[in-house]
DNA sequence: ATACAATGTAGAGTAAACTCTATGTCAAGA
DNA sequence: TCTTGACATAGAGTTTACTCTACATTGTAT
């Protein structure tokens, strides 16, 4: 299937002006047709879905560019865009362990306040 | 014990700069000394803490300064402050989920590179 | 043929969170 | 006294990632 942009922006969830902005990056490159219009293909909505991803679990653009132009490059590039994805597990491991460190330390502050509010009590 | 700028800015790791910035959007509100110096004290030392695990969890400023504003005001906003950290946990909460997510399909790309450059002997 | 809605490009504008610059004050050492 | 160096304020500039505006084209319905 191909998509207008439109279309495609309903089915990723991103604003058209986003999905421009992306191809400007050289995130995606999609199709056009004989009047210029972008053709988005099934493949560029599997793309778009792992650049969501990468975004979501907090690489930047610019890192994002990298893998896109290596990923332009065929399977030649297979081993870097590996090495890039498995360093960026490792950050993401260490983003969940953070967060679950966080979520320690609010518990103990909420409990904090639960007594504080019971002791003085504003209940 | 009080410390100058320059020392609370090393004990927090926020430089200088930031932690004027801070100041002026009301997060925090330090004593000054006759020469109109900011004193930071070891109660603002625990509050800037908490403001970089509020930060580190995806709060924003806005909502930071909410809660100082409240805690301002004094035992009084207790009940408050309470219900945006409980709120907020639950956001924690959603964050680590999706995280986890993430984690478990970016494991499943990076596998199937794995077996990739195995098939095309690239590796 | 004409109107109009979707699309195209180039470039300006926005929001958040800093970060830096210009300029001025002040206490302490040479 | 003179000179630093740390600190003060006000406001400008930066970065990231969009988001919007202005204006030109194009395909389709009337």
């Amino acid at each position: 299937m191909e998509y207008s942009i439109s279309e495609f922006s309903r089915l990723t969830n991103l604003g058209i002006h986003t999905l421009r902005y992306y191809e400007h990056e050289n995130l995606i490159t999609p199709k056009r047709n004989s009047s210029n219009r972008r053709c988005y293909s099934d493949k560029d909505l599997a793309w778009i879905e792992f650049i969501k991803r990468l975004k979501d679990t907090g690489m930047p653009i610019k890192e994002i560019q990298r893998y896109a132009e290596l990923r332009a490059k065929g399977d030649l590039t297979l081993n870097e865009r590996m090495e890039m994805l498995t360093v960026h597990r490792e950050s993401l491991n260490e983003q969940i362990k953070a967060l679950q460190e966080h979520m320690a330390k609010l518990d103990d502050k909420i409990d904090f306040y639960r007594q504080e509010i019971e002791r003085t009590s504003l209940k």
